[in-house]
RNA sequence: GUGAGCGUAGCUCAGCUGGUGGCAGCACCGGGUUGUGGCCUCGGAGGUCGUGGGUUCAAGUCCCAUCGCUCACCCCA
């Protein structure tokens, strides 16, 4: 057996490029239009940036991430997310002292050890997008309608979902009143939910068993328990979600499997992709910064995972093509016409266009084929008996007409004038 | 980590209750057209039936193990 790629990991083959390449340059064009710079960082960084950020006690830190020890004895961790290293970036070059808001986004790979299935990989990629240094809500909204036009650009409908978990001052005192009302329902959840109840209660309310989510409906609700303030701020960010006409629905039971979120969370989902519903999540970090040892500012970003748009955009069929591959192939029969061909072939690619010829040489038939495959437009057949009257043939493949034109003098000035024609 | 399904040509797949691997489709190469692509037609090449054991006169087919893939649980983008 020859050696194949790891478990979860993906070759992206160049039928598939396109799609990658169109997701990237919309979301390039998309996030320069609302005043997003890109910043890239590293794929490897000191586990405990991850272990600090992210939570000790989240499943990616304790089972999911690729660590291992450095060949100095240091723990290294391929990121298992984006907003982490770009934090730490953002921290170690001071990025706040140059402007007062910044906003960033990054595009790359990412890296966790789950088992892999639909729309799950071990090697993904995200665009990863955050707002360090203003807490107002009206930004929050400004993020979401970003996610959102990104995916309307792409031709992708997805149901936005947001919730508010609170902050710091009021989400303690819900879980104590969460963890009481599960107390109370002790032996009466599914196993799943039993063990959480002590893990991360909050999650349970993300239970997919009906069972459980019957006795839920009665559960206390984060939005009920907010403080003043983040009341208010996830008020505005509803009012202001509506002011762009941007339709989404509360949902008080999302939860967000990193530590760091607080305030307005948000999920963009859909129910085409299996078991996997999020194209897209993030919310407001307020805190983490300073955490991490930066100053105390506030944060907010999302992430979108690529494969899951790849795979949205292909069931959605979608024609991607940009015109013909190939602008002209060289069909040259005979060693004369090889020898004239492969500097004139140069010259035609300096000269911007994309061409293409045969090196075997093969038959004219076989040539065509190759032309018609390459899809060019043009195919110039330079034959023995054009070649002894100086001439080549230009043959338009769509409208199968072809016309004689005169071999080249000087070759740069020709291969110019060729260029300008067929384009 | 747990569970289920599936591994036959580069790809998609036939192959019945065990009896010589399919003129199969797509793709590839060549001919029909002494020099013209897509359509058509004829031909060609391409396989350790995932791997290792076992049962049997005989295993792609049955049994066991193992590896891989897929989907789901969990978790998440």
């Amino acid at each position: 057996m020859s050696i194949t790629a790891l478990k979860g990991f993906k070759d992206i083959l160049p039928d598939e490029v396109g799609l990658w390449q169109l997701i990237e340059a919309t979301a390039r064009d998309i996030f320069h239009r609302f005043g997003f710079a890109e910043i890239k960082v590293p794929i490897l960084e000191k586990t405990e940036l991850f272990a600090r950020s992210i939570g000790e006690a989240t499943d990616i830190v304790e089972k999911e991430m690729y660590s291992f020890t450095d060949r100095n004895g240091e723990s290294i961790t391929m990121r298992p997310e984006g907003t982490a290293a770009v934090l730490r970036a953002f921290i170690e070059h001071s990025l706040h002292a140059k402007l007062p808001v910044q906003k960033l986004y990054t595009v790359g790979p990412m890296f966790r050890h789950e088992r892999p299935q639909k729309g799950r990989l071990r090697q993904f990629h995200q665009l990863s997008c955050e707002v360090l240094g203003s807490e107002l809500p009206r930004l929050d909204a400004e993020v979401i309608a970003m996610a959102w036009l990104l995916l309307n650009e792409l031709g992708i409908s997805v149901r936005l979902e947001i919730n508010s978990l609170g902050c710091p001052q009021c989400r303690p005192r819900f879980k104590e009143t969460l963890v009481q009302f599960l107390a109370d329902r002790a032996g009466k959840l599914c196993d799943d939910c039993e063990r959480r109840r002590n893990t991360n209660p909050l999650r349970v309310l993300d239970c997919k068993s009906s069972h459980c989510q019957e006795q839920y409906v009665a559960a206390p609700s984060i939005l009920d328990h907010l403080c003043p303030e983040c009341s208010g701020h996830f008020a505005i960010v509803k009012e202001s979600l509506s002011a762009l006409a941007i339709p989404f629905r509360v949902n008080s039971f999302m939860v967000r499997g990193l530590d760091y979120y607080n305030r307005t969370t948000f999920e963009l989902v859909t129910d085409a992709l299996g078991a996997q519903s999020a194209v897209g999540a993030g919310g407001r970090y307020d805190g983490l910064i300073e955490q991490l040892g930066g100053p105390p500012l506030p944060g907010i970003g999302f992430a979108m995972g690529m494969e899951r748009l790849v795979l949205l955009l292909q069931q959605q069929a979608g024609d991607t093509s940009n015109g013909p591959a190939t602008d002209l192939f060289i069909a040259a029969l005979g060693e004369e016409a090889q020898q004239l061909a492969f500097p004139l072939l140069h010259g035609l690619r300096r000269a911007g266009l994309k061409a293409n010829m045969d090196l075997e040489g093969r038959s004219l038939k076989s040539q065509m084929k190759q032309a018609g495959r390459a899809d060019a437009a043009f195919t110039l057949i330079l034959g023995e008996d054009e070649m002894s009257r100086k001439v080549a043939v230009l043959r338009d493949m769509s409208s199968r007409e072809q016309e004689e034109i005169a071999l080249p003098t000087e070759l740069d000035p020709w291969c110019q004038e060729l260029a300008r024609r067929i384009r």
